[in-house]
DNA sequence: GTGAAAGCGCTAACAG
DNA sequence: CTGTTAGCGCTTTCAC
């Protein structure tokens, strides 16, 4: 079934290798037989097999992402982003879920570097020694992630935490109740120190009421904690959390934003359709999708180029009803 | 950097055919030179160049999913479930989002068409002229679409929507709104044949309220028609509109349940934290994801085996709190 | 500007 | 059971 380029020149009465040259380096060909190979193309419906050219260029033109959970609402955003982009540049995706595990995640990026041009890595887990060796096999780009001579597309966690506290600063609260994360997880940190920076800045008090896994159930755990330090507003590591956590508090009958107000991070869709909608501050999950993209773009054209990294992506504060003046004074 | 089968070879002092056949072929070698090249191709961390394999043999152990939009909570979970089954099974998985655009779908499905050794498709909103036209291209799984002369996986979405219908029924509503979805949409149909069935059935009134986008937004919308047809209760096209109609609907000070009863449909993870949260039915979406990888790899086996279609895969109704007994006599 | 030839890494007959 | 041979489809020197 599938035409070959040696078809393609049989029919345009040359060579393979004119073929072959008018795809590649169309300016190396004869304007009128470049045209005429193009019609036999396109008449015979000609695509170049990409095993044969890969074989001999070194090239896949594909692009390995590796992810911690699709089924964590962050991550499709990232990766549809990243497909996207890769579609543009005409680079295909090969997708990974590495189901949070870092051994899995270790398997999966050493299979697929051995397939692909570049690696994203999202949310990744391993340790930096593996970064470092798997950065040996192929181009690899950390999204969210920063570690030592790897490239990376940065957020602004810190300043995310930071405009948060400022904004339940504005609305009175005096004490703030920080709902964490994995403890494992670079964000987690991040946003944690962000806030407690914030929170000095501020002049104000930051509770720190544990760490909780990033899920609904993670969340709803929190609630209790919340309750026990009585706090009158609280910030979450993340969106999933804070829903858990809304969705405790108003079984329990406590009044959100009322009685004491909740603020997500990442604005994922969910954050929108919790209802009270939650305040959040939006991670620009597309923009670094693309992004990563395109570093690593660079990184195969130019594999050792001095990696500068460039600012971290800004966050921004998306205030919904989640948040508001507190019904009472809350000292 | 890369060691190929002739180091390996060399390094066990048989030839390349050997290794070759040690991988491929355990059975045809010797134990003891299987063992000694086996020890070889681990110390040497050798890895063998698909692309050299796939152009002779012609299988590239890729498979490509195409899904309609990861954005929508729907895919994720399919496409989690597929690369799971796929990487269980030795296959990679290419990922493409089509953004459900037909055209869009169309052409990655023949770019990808040409890597691949199957093509799983989800959301599919091809005619099925082009679907038949990639067929012959190669072997495709279609998820929760029908399609004559295409194997597929299909799930009950008439039973799913019978069931919620006789849930509302058995609560003692007597008239039942449907909030539809996208009039393209295979399953749409399926459940409005499906509700209009079941309410002929358990003798009540289906009122159908309309078609709309199958988004938060587009709930939001039906809210209106919600009202204005005095419906004691709803069944929704899917979830997330099912999120949007609860979310105006409680802004508008009307109770869910209490004034009135609202069904959901996929049972996405969105479902169970909404507030309330969400009765609905269950899509089997890791199931479907499974059962497309194996129908795939059936299919590459042998290509023109009859395609018995299975029996469609049943959904569940999960009961949560935005049904209950009605507050006041529905006539 | 174009063609001939070589070979990428691997597998699949076919001998032995 | 193992080695030899040929070639998958393409790109890339290197002559012309």
């Amino acid at each position: 079934v599938a035409v070959t380029i040696t078809d393609v020149a049989r029919a345009a009465g040359v060579s393979a290798s004119t073929v072959s040259r008018a795809l590649s380096r169309p300016e190396r060909v004869d304007a009128a037989t470049r045209a005429a190979i193009m019609e036999h193309i396109a008449r015979l419906g000609y695509q170049p097999n990409r095993a044969a050219r890969s074989l001999i260029t070194g090239r896949t033109g594909n692009l390995g992402v590796i992810v911690a959970d699709l089924a964590n609402p962050f991550y499709p955003d990232v990766v549809k982003a990243i497909q996207n982009r890769a579609h543009q540049r005409g680079l295909t995706t090969l997708l990974a879920d590495s189901g949070e595990d870092p051994a899995a995640e270790l398997e999966l990026a050493h299979q697929l570097a051995a397939q692909v041009d570049g690696l994203v890595l999202c949310g990744a887990g391993l340790p930096d020694a593996d970064l470092l060796a798997l950065r040996r096999l192929c181009p690899v780009v950390l999204v969210n992630r920063e570690s030592a001579g790897i490239a990376s597309v940065l957020v602004d966690n810190a300043d995310g935490a930071r405009q948060a506290v400022r904004h339940l600063r504005a609305l009175g609260h005096q004490r703030i109740g920080y709902v964490g994360g994995p403890p494992a997880s670079h964000s987690h940190r991040q946003r944690l120190a962000g806030a407690r920076a914030a929170a000095e800045a501020f002049r104000l008090e930051l509770v720190e009421l544990g760490e909780f896994p990033a899920s609904f159930e993670g969340g709803m755990a929190a609630a209790d904690s919340v309750l026990l330090a009585e706090v009158p507003a609280v910030l979450c590591y993340n969106d999933v959390i804070a829903i858990g956590l809304l969705h405790r508090l108003v079984a329990y009958g406590v009044g959100v934003p009322a009685d004491v107000s909740v603020v997500g991070f990442d604005d994922v869709a969910l954050a929108a359709m919790a209802y009270p909608a939650l305040t959040t501050v939006r991670f620009p999950r597309a923009r670094a999708g693309q992004l990563a993209v395109d570093r690593l773009q660079a990184l195969i054209a130019q594999p050792d180029a001095a990696l500068d990294q460039a600012p971290p992506l800004p966050t921004e504060l998306v205030v919904r009803q989640s948040t508001g003046r507190p019904a009472r004074p809350t000292t």
